[in-house]
RNA sequence: GGCGCUGUAGCUCAAUUGGUUAGAGUACCGGACUGUCGAUCCGGUGGUUGCGGGUUCGAGUCCCGUCAGCGUCGCCA
């Protein structure tokens, strides 16, 4: 037997038994007379001791033993000495005392250890991933994880969902993001896509009956990559039958309840609020809106409209927007340097033309290098309006309302973090809701959909359709937790006349329709029920969950920005004979340009 | 594709802002030590400063290009 316990389980209990450990040496602490060695497993540490008592060949066997060799001890389970006890680890108050040591394996100097104070550059984590997954931080989180999937299984069953795989090789639509392509070799000249979301499948699954789906969907989307986003992530993949939106966020109501309690022993007191997708917008200026601090937008064009200053009268005139917030004892972080980089940010990152500031003085007056283009009662109806105090610092956005929310909503992120508005253990969760059908593509002069081309109107719009697209909402929800999308769905059309409508609207003519979605299309005529659903980010979950503040340390064996794997290092060139097979020749990177 | 940050010993970092032979901690190698738990003490090995070019009497430091990692905008139905 390679153990009889783990490294984590030895206690007082257990002393003057004989076990077997077997493990990691995590260090060796040689005292000339006998060693200490930390032997690690995924279950803790414990210490085991050689000294003059152990058999020569023990005290053989541990000589070249070094940190991470894989090693096996056979030894009695004694109590420290009086003082002795280690209380940082779980087995601190007991020790192995050995009498039978082998080397099961060794191990080459290792880049870096498990148990090392600085972490190394990320890149070196990657090459190594067997070494950064052994490091504590990284198992609790693979933990947490598996626990939170568990927890959703556990739920989703109790609901009578079932689950069902559906296929990695499928159709490529060219809606939306870029599919993964993956040539066939029976097919020469034809793709298979990797999933971007089982979306299709789940909903034939409702048209064929099973009017609970849950799945933990692999999806992948080729592009660029984000501290929250891989190419290739997990999400908890639902849809549900006989259901409207209230329904379908219930459900989830629920879930996120019990998650909160199993996993981080929160009492979440349901429903989760509610926010319009215009209400997120006009307050927030995003449809992830982080609530954990308050700072919220105020709308200041009516005031810009009666001052003689040129750059906010010029944009109330053009009926764009001038907005604002207001941070919080601001000026004891942004200095007149500080205020150069955010207004370099609105400007190279959101597009904005500049960033208007007002420092609030002690005696509540506005103080800023355009406080002269304002008279005394326009500065101070400003500073009421935003309900500035001393020390605030006030930043205006005079822009598009487009650019203004981004903007603003840059800002506000940026404040919250810096200036510390929250508590970061606090947890957060809301729901936004109808989402516009469609974004309108001013280059292209189309409407794009703004979820998915399923997704069904809000009934009381559906007369928009037809006479201004841009005004219908849909039935659409996100959950928001801590400012981040962990999910979202919507009711998906049913009828195949609104269907259709919707298709016209995007652009695609019942021949095109067909073409891409013909068997979706198909399956709705033959006794499709009213249906909805939703996806959750499982990754973003267990980020959020572990307060993490990157996907990549949630996932086992992710991808870098560049989409690659340092590990494996993937993608890779493959044989000429494979290309051939499979009718592929690739051209080189300049040749296509 | 754009913008930004980073790249110096196996690892984490420093190098007085262009000036002598590029240092420290740790790891590694050798030695000492019977109670440590980030053991301690003594000694030692280890460098094409990511790569390529340029400016200069002189480049880790400045410039151009390039590669890689990260952040961000575009993008992500």
């Amino acid at each position: 037997m390679l153990r009889t316990h783990t490294c984590g389980e030895l206690n007082k209990d257990h002393i003057g038994q004989t076990v077997t450990l077997s493990g990691w040496v995590d260090r060796v602490r040689d005292h000339g007379g006998g060693k200490f060695i930390d032997l690690r497993d995924r279950y803790g540490k414990t210490q085991v001791v050689i000294d003059p008592d152990s058999p020569q060949s023990a005290m053989d066997n541990v000589q070249p033993v070094r940190n991470e060799y894989v090693i096996q001890v056979i030894g009695k389970v004694i109590q420290r000495p009086a003082g002795q006890d280690n209380p940082k680890i779980s087995t601190g108050e007991i020790e192995l005392h050995v009498q039978e040591l082998q080397v099961l394996n060794v191990c080459k100097t290792p880049p870096f250890v498990p148990n090392q104070k600085d972490l190394p550059n990320e890149d070196l984590r990657l090459k190594h991933r067997y070494l950064d997954l052994r490091r504590q931080p990284m198992q609790d989180t693979l933990v947490l994880r598996s626990k939170i999937i568990k927890a959703m299984r556990d739920y989703s069953e109790a609901n009578d969902f079932i689950d069902v795989e559906t296929p990695i090789l499928g159709r490529s639509t060219p809606e939306g993001a870029r599919d993964y392509l993956v040539p066939s070799r029976v097919h020469n000249g034809s793709f298979y896509a990797l999933p971007q979301s089982p979306q299709i499948y789940k909903q034939i699954m409702m048209i064929a009956g099973y009017d609970r789906y849950v799945q933990v969907a692999r999806c992948f989307r080729d592009e660029d990559l984000r501290a929250d986003r891989q190419p290739e992530f997990t999400q908890l993949d639902m849809e549900m039958s006989f259901v409207d939106s209230d329904d379908v966020i219930g459900m989830i109501d629920g879930m996120m309840q019990k998650l909160a309690k199993d996993i981080l022993n929160i009492d979440l007191p349901l429903p989760l609020p509610r926010m319009t997708w215009d209400e997120a917008m006009t307050r927030f200026g995003h449809d992830a809106p982080d609530l954990r601090f308050g700072v919220e937008i105020v709308d200041l064009t009516d005031i810009a409209a009666k001052t003689e200053f040129r750059v906010f009268r010029s944009v109330a005139d053009a009926g764009n927007h001038v907005r604002g917030i207001c941070a919080p004892n601001g000026q004891s972080k942004f200095s007149r340097r500080g205020i150069d980089e955010l207004t370099k940010m609105v400007q190279e990152d959101f597009g904005a033309k500049g960033l208007a500031w007002f420092r609030v003085e002690d005696d509540g007056k506005l103080n800023s290098t355009i406080a002269k283009n304002f008279t005394a009662e326009e500065l101070a109806e400003i500073a009421s309006r935003m309900g500035a105090n001393p020390g605030d610092l006030i930043m205006i956005i005079a822009d598009t309302w487009e650019v203004s929310c981004k903007a603003l909503y840059g800002l506000r992120k940026r404040i919250g973090a810096e200036l510390e508005l929250f508590d970061p253990q606090e947890m957060n969760f809301s729901w936004v809701t109808e989402f516009p059908m469609f974004e309108h593509d001013a280059e292209a002069d189309r409407w794009i959909a703004m979820h998915h081309p399923f997704t069904a109107p809000l009934v009381e719009d559906l007369g928009h359709l037809d006479t201004d697209p841009g005004k219908a909402r849909a039935q659409a929800y996100d959950l928001v937790i801590n400012g981040y999308e962990a999910g979202g769905g919507t009711i998906r059309i049913h009828d195949n006349k609104v269907q259709q409508k919707v298709f016209g609207l995007l652009g695609l003519d019942a021949e095109a329709a067909q073409e891409r979605f013909g068997f979706l299309l198909d399956a709705l005529q033959y006794g499709a029920p009213p249906h909805g659903g939703i996806a959750l980010g499982i990754d973003r979950v267990v980020m959020l969950f572990n307060n993490l503040e990157n996907i990549r340390d949630c996932i086992a064996f992710p991808k870098t920005q560049k989409a690659t794997d340092l590990m494996m290092e993937a993608p890779n060139l493959v044989e000429t004979l494979q290309l051939k097979e499979l009718g592929i020749e690739v051209l080189g990177k300049d040749e296509d340009e």
